[in-house]
DNA sequence: CCACGGATTGGCT
DNA sequence: GCCAATCCGTGGA
C-alpha cells in the first residue's frame, strides 16, 4: 500500500485488531456538500460480535446491526442515547460481525465546517478546537455522520481512509474499552500517545 | 405491549 | 463528580 493512498477492501478483510492498531495515524475523509472534511484517526476500539459481549452484535442479527454482519470496508453507524451517533469501520468477511469504533479523530481540514455543525459557529476557542471531535458522538456531528451514512461504503467516493506510514509500538497506548459495561477487562482499545484529541487518558 | 437502558455528552453542583 | 437529555432497539411478559 502506497503513501496517501486510499485503503482498498483488502485493508478491511484482515484481523480486526491488526486493523484498529494500523487505522492509527491514518486519515479519515469525508466529502460533504462539495467540501473536504478529514482528520487523523488516534483512538479506536475494537468489538468483536462472535466473543465480546459489549458488542451490538453478540445476540445475533438485527436491524439495527445487519451492517456488522456485511463485508468488511462499510461504515456502521448507530444511534444511542436518543441523540448521538456513533460510527465504525466494519471488518472481517460476511457474518463475521467485528468492527472498529471510531472514537478520537485529530481534525486536518474544513475544520470550520467541522465548527458548524457542532457549535453552529465558524470560529472556536481553543478549548473548543479539542472538543470538535475527541469523542465517538463528537466526531460524528463535527463530520455530519448519521442516520443516512450507515452502511455506506468507505471505499468508495464519498467516505474513505488515506493509508499512512505504520506507528511504532511505542507510539500505541492499549487499554480497556471506555463506556461499556460487559467484558469490562478486554484490553481492545488503542490509541495514540500524547494526542490531545483522544476522548479519555 | 411495555419497561429498561445505552460503545455519550454537556451542564451544574 | 453527578445527572438529565431524549430516542428507540431489545428482551421479557
Amino acid at each position: 500500500m502506497n503513501h496517501m493512498s486510499i485503503l482498498d477492501s483488502k485493508f478491511f478483510e484482515g484481523d480486526v485488531h491488526i486493523i484498529a492498531e494500523s487505522l492509527l495515524g491514518k486519515i479519515f475523509v469525508r466529502k460533504l456538500n462539495g467540501n473536504i472534511l478529514s482528520g487523523k484517526i488516534v483512538e479506536v476500539e475494537v468489538y468483536d460480535g462472535l466473543t465480546d459481549e459489549a458488542s451490538h452484535a453478540f445476540n445475533g442479527k438485527t436491524k439495527r446491526n445487519e451492517v456488522m454482519f456485511k463485508q468488511g470496508g462499510l461504515l456502521y453507524v448507530y444511534f444511542t442515547y436518543g441523540m448521538h451517533f456513533c460510527a465504525n469501520v466494519v471488518t472481517g468477511n460476511v457474518d463475521d460481525p467485528k468492527a472498529v469504533l471510531l472514537r478520537g479523530i485529530e481534525p486536518l481540514k474544513g475544520i470550520e465546517l467541522m465548527s458548524i455543525n457542532r457549535y453552529g459557529k465558524k470560529s472556536f476557542t481553543q478549548k473548543e478546537f479539542i472538543n470538535l471531535t475527541n469523542g465517538p458522538a463528537k466526531l460524528c456531528k463535527a463530520f455530519g455522520i448519521e442516520r443516512f451514512e450507515n452502511g455506506m461504503d468507505l471505499t468508495g467516493e464519498t467516505i474513505f481512509i488515506l493509508d499512512s506510514p505504520k506507528l511504532s509500538k511505542s507510539e500505541i497506548i492499549t487499554s480497556t474499552r471506555i463506556g461499556v459495561n460487559k467484558s469490562i477487562n478486554l484490553p481492545w482499545r488503542y490509541y495514540i500517545k500524547n494526542n490531545p484529541f483522544v476522548s479519555k487518558k
